[in-house]
DNA sequence: GGGTCTCATCGACGCTTGTCAATGCGTACA
DNA sequence: TGTACGCATTGACAAGCGTCGATGAGACCC
């Protein structure tokens, strides 16, 4: 073992008092943390996250027959996470004739646009 | 506007061939992506992102106790949340006697380093 | 107008998640 | 040695999520 010396001392166990402990550090605004939340969970998915890095390198609106091909997923299931990232204010959706387009939201909130950022 | 010709053009409306579509964008390599969304599932929830936005601040590790009295949650719902942390490699903890420490993970993923750096 | 195509929505199913009460484990102190 | 404390783990429960098949709503074409 180590210190062979008899080290009454212990090492520094307490170095806090008894009770409790350190001041917590102010929290996120609130609703803040929860819209910021949002946007991680709508990330927390392969799939979607795969969706926004693909929407991230494309320069033109993407169909959603293009997810539908680059996926081993079924359309309703495609459209399902669509939704996810259109709640989540990540992406827009405008209809031309048939075809659905999907891009990422210009509006994005500066949060939201900062995480994304990090995917392209 | 532009143009206020009649526009029997009816707008673009194709634009792109019938079947589909675009060439779809090289997708992330696939480990990565599942690893890049555990983090990000990681933070998807509000308590835990107040939590590393708590460690993101602090200077030193932060006992257990300190997060009970700043969450209204039990005790066991802390420690669930502070273990999926530590299985998504952005917390670190050790034992001081009674107490266990935590603090941000100082050997995480380059990834996941960039996106805590937004939440400080 | 009828047929066909694209996409969204609905209903259902199994799995995961957030939360709690109860319990267990390890450490410190008398 | 026994007791008290801090924290992790377990079991249970409701809620949410990802996926699919089936159906519905628009928009185009013949």
């Amino acid at each position: 073992m180590s210190g062979a010396t008899a080290t009454p001392t212990r090492a520094p166990i307490p170095l806090r008092i008894r009770g409790c402990c350190q001041p917590v550090a102010p929290r996120i605004p609130g609703p803040d943390a929860e819209e910021c939340a949002a946007v991680f969970r709508a990330l927390g998915d392969t799939t979607r996250l795969q969706m926004i890095h693909m929407l991230a390198e494309a320069t033109d609106p993407v169909c959603v027959c293009d997810f539908t091909a680059a996926f081993d997923l079924g359309q309703p299931t495609i459209s399902h996470h669509l939704a996810k990232l259109r709640e989540a204010g990540l992406i827009v959706s405008t209809r031309r004739g048939i075809w659905t387009f999907h891009q990422l939201n210009p509006e994005m909130s500066a949060a939201a646009r900062e995480v994304v950022d990090l995917l392209h």
